[in-house]
DNA sequence: TTATTTGTTTAGAATTGTTCTAAACTGTTG
DNA sequence: CAACAGTTTAGAACAATTCTAAACAAATAA
């Protein structure tokens, strides 16, 4: 009954999501909609391939790992998601895809929006030459008071 | 002759940078040594362990790969050396450890310094409860005009 | 100085995150 | 439904980085 519901919500669900993908020139396949079902559920997400992996696998999807990093690519390709700069030893992906920035929490690795207003950059520096601006990255390393 | 004079004026450097390692309680072995002289050489350098490995071999320095990531790795954690978020594939090394943020040039990889003049970033938002700011990075990502 | 200790370097193996390959499979279109 | 084109997947391949353990070199003691 529990098992039902939750069935009839994800074909819910997907109806849209399969627009979404269709939309950016995807196909809607099962497990793009197992994924996209994680990512665009409503709240801002901050993944990276290993999270999403364990999460879909937890929630018994069957998805593979190459097919994450397939999906996570092409969905940043498309702008459904934004990669962001964390950790040189891990890609995170975001799910807003807004302007906006970041706080990093280096105790814990939790990565937590910036809302846009509350961070501004008045006037930016001179580019070199010949040069234009491709987007804007501000991270705020964090850590616990002590 | 000209051998010897660089090697001269090798030694000479190399006593300063003897006292810079020795200063962090690191020892002032050949490689650190060799190393030190192509990073600490006056101007700011941004560099990558390949990038710095390729360069001390063209200069006929024998050392491993292992040893400068080791090498920087201890620089960095010595203060001697900041490591740059740029892109998630590589890290990058910064000589210029005072506060400062970049322009990223995402066509041909050129990383360039923004003097700290040049970019001021007021009203700081409010940090999430208990934490405080460890450091802030800004990149901005530029490209070609057209 | 030499001897001893302790830190360092290195080749090569191991690890980790990510991409590639090619074969099986599945949306989509006609 | 047939057929094509796009997709998934296991596993191999790759690239950046770290680890291992043996040889070596700097610092220190004697």
């Amino acid at each position: 009954m529990d098992k039902l519901n939750t069935r009839i919500d994800q074909n819910d669900n997907y109806q849209s999501l399969t627009d979404k993908l269709r939309g950016v020139g995807l196909r809607a396949t099962r497990q793009r909609l197992d994924i996209g079902s994680l990512l665009f559920s409503g709240k801002d997400r901050h993944v990276t391939a290993e999270s999403l992996h364990d999460e879909a696998v937890a929630s018994g999807m069957k998805i593979s790992l190459a097919t994450i990093y397939n999906a996570l690519n092409q969905f940043t390709d498309a702008g459904l998601l934004r990669e962001v700069l964390i950790d040189p030893s891990r890609t995170y992906f975001d799910t807003n895809t807004s302007s906006h920035h970041h706080f990093f929490n280096i105790d814990n690795g939790q990565l937590t929006d910036i809302p846009n207003e509350e961070i501004n950059l008045p006037g930016l520096p001179k580019l070199p030459e010949g040069q234009i601006i491709d987007g804007v990255d501000i991270l705020i390393r964090i850590k616990p008071e002590d």
